[in-house]
DNA sequence: AAGTCGGGGTT
DNA sequence: AACCCAGACTT
């Protein structure tokens, strides 16, 4: 074994974390972790895995789920194409697998929402296959190890620690290596005041050496992030509110949300109660709008949503809009955004008071 | 190769 | 405000 992964695993047998998904070695349990924990910390994650565990003990149960309570399961955990993504991946285990979990790196590939870095962790955590798991922590460690200066989120990038990695893993304990070296960036190895003193590897780390820890790792490109001006209608007439689903191409792709016009410049109130999209709706409808809300940002990783929610009370007439009317009392039942969920919290509340 | 897709914690 | 988190998919 390479003196690296040597020290990395004696590492980790005293300072690894003690995880929920660690005392199995199910390849189901281990891809929902897996799937769960994208651009997710455990801290968030950690919550949902036992929830979802608990609804859908095994892929069966999840290949014959109805994709609203998944995603009603995922709601407020973000990325819902990963939700979505499960269920055909579900789907295709029973369907292509025979129901029996694919047991090589090429098949688990082939499994919708798993790309390279989950076929690896589910590979050499539930199988022992020695193929490397690289992920934004394997990226930042190797890059301090061997103080790469190539971007970590370039082609030529992704390629170099690819192979790097790989050749790290050891044939006698491919999961626990990569288990270890995950946790050593996690915990020791961070992105800022990183733990070098305590570092086991810190004699053989060419950065430390170099003093340069901090300019490690190297990435190109910001995402730049567009603004998105949300008019959310809260619609109510007696005990229902107006909802619709979302079907587009877009964020929270089969969610629920309320009424909406949107535009990608600001608009006053004034403008959006003379807008088309308003007339269209309510026509020969007679309403109140009883309040205005304050300006709410809604920030994603690439974009910045401005959101306004209109109290509408319809007195009489019909709503002209795709969205139903739902009872009060079932909302809750409706996958919706974080965004709507913040929102409808509040209101309830103060509605019930 | 660049853009899309969430939400939350840390600095 | 910027960065990052057990990334993958689409264009």
């Amino acid at each position: 074994m390479n003196i690296f992964a040597k020290h990395l695993i004696d590492w980790y047998k005293y300072e690894g974390r003690e995880l929920p998904w660690r005392e199995t070695r199910d390849p189901y349990t281990i891809w929902v972790s897996e799937i769960i924990l994208q651009q997710t910390r455990i801290s968030q994650g950690t919550a949902y895995f036992h929830r979802f565990i608990e609804q859908y003990p095994d892929v069966s149960k999840l290949a014959s789920a109805d994709e609203h309570d998944v995603l009603k399961l995922w709601q407020g955990l973000g990325y819902y194409s990963r939700a979505r993504n499960m269920l055909t991946a579900a789907k295709q285990v029973m369907e292509q697998f025979g129901g029996k979990f694919p047991g090589t790196y090429k098949e688990l590939l082939q499994l919708k929402g798993v790309g390279e870095y989950t076929a690896g962790a589910i590979a050499s955590i539930a199988y022992n296959l020695p193929h490397a798991a690289v992920d934004g922590n394997v990226l930042r460690v190797l890059s301090r190890l061997y103080a790469i200066d190539t971007p970590i989120n370039s082609t030529k990038g992704k390629k170099l620690f690819s192979q790097l990695a790989t050749e790290m893993v050891p044939k006698e304990a491919p999961g626990t290596f990569n288990q270890a070296i995950m946790d050593f960036g996690a915990t020791l190895c961070t992105p800022g005041k990183p733990d070098c003193p305590g570092c086991p590897l810190s004699d053989m780390c060419e950065a430390y050496i170099n003093n340069s820890v901090e300019n490690y790792p190297v990435k190109e490109k910001k995402t730049k992030v567009l603004d998105r001006y949300m008019h959310y209608l809260f619609i109510r007439h007696e005990d229902r509110l107006w909802l619709e689903k979302r079907n587009d191409q877009d964020i929270w792709k089969n969610m629920y949300q309320l009424p909406l016009i949107e535009s990608y410049e600001v608009l006053l109130p004034e403008q959006v109660l003379h807008s088309k999209e308003w007339q269209a709706i309510f026509d020969n409808a007679q309403v109140e709008v009883r309040s205005v809300s304050n300006e709410i940002i809604h920030l994603l990783s690439h974009r910045k949503i401005h959101a306004f929610f209109y109290e509408i009370q319809l007195i009489k007439g019909e709503v002209h809009h795709p969205a139903k009317p739902v009872y009060l009392k079932d909302i809750f039942n409706f996958a919706v955004p974080k965004l709507i969920e913040n929102y409808l919290t509040e209101k309830i509340q103060i509605t019930q008071s």
